[in-house]
DNA sequence: TATATTTGTTATACTTTATAGAGTAAATGG
DNA sequence: CCATTTACTCTATAAAGTATAACAAATATA
């Protein structure tokens, strides 16, 4: 169990739940892998993930209320630490200072 | 084989190989690795990537000459290929939009 | 009220990626 | 030559990523 570093989907599902806010459950983070990152994974690799992450302390869970549509249960809503925060700082400093020295994949400069 | 995204080390390596240019041999990527990232891998670990990201088509290797110092052997030489840029391009693309969209990680820009 | 359908999480088994550590090989200095 | 240095390879294991199937709870409707 790693604790220094964000593997690739760590690091993408971390970055969804920031975005999802109150609505960070599995098959919400699945769907927004899908649109927001083009990629496809079953509901299991998600679990797999944010199990993974909770464990590490980059996350916490809590059981929400169910919602009123049919078949609607009550989801687990994620939520990301203080720790994970950081760790997704460090990785975007470390990949941001990359490009920045190859001029090819620097990032556009806004004036 | 994936093809389809680059693993959190392969990331690195694929930026770190763009980088160092000629000089991208394992030592030396095991280095960059160390300053530029402070990610601390083994030469076995540096080398096992390298094999996996060639065997996909990212990047190419040809033996260099040896250096003129003590012990100093044939270098294996890396090179990123068009379809490894594309690859690093894609992941950066996805991190920057995703990035863009959480106020407390937008990236700062510059007047 | 029972049963089929939908939403959602859990469990399990497996593949790929990441890692350490030891081993092998070639070059140079004495 | 032979010890030392630089460099790559091999092997075994742990961690991360993945698919499939099982399980559970809620609602609709018959």
């Amino acid at each position: 169990m790693s604790k220094e570093h964000l593997g690739e989907l760590e690091e993408l599902i971390l970055l969804l739940i920031v975005m999802l806010k109150d609505d960070a459950y599995g098959l919400a983070i699945r769907n927004a892998l899908k649109d927001q990152a083009s990629r496809k994974v079953t509901i299991g690799a998600v679990h797999g993930t944010v199990n993974r992450l909770e464990k590490k302390g980059f996350i916490e869970s809590v059981m929400g209320g169910a919602s009123d549509i049919r078949g609607g249960r009550r989801k687990r809503i994620f939520t990301i630490t203080a720790s994970g925060k950081k760790a997704l700082e460090r990785s975007r400093d470390v990949k941001v200072s990359l490009w920045q020295q190859i001029p090819e994949l620097k990032l556009g400069v806004v004036k």
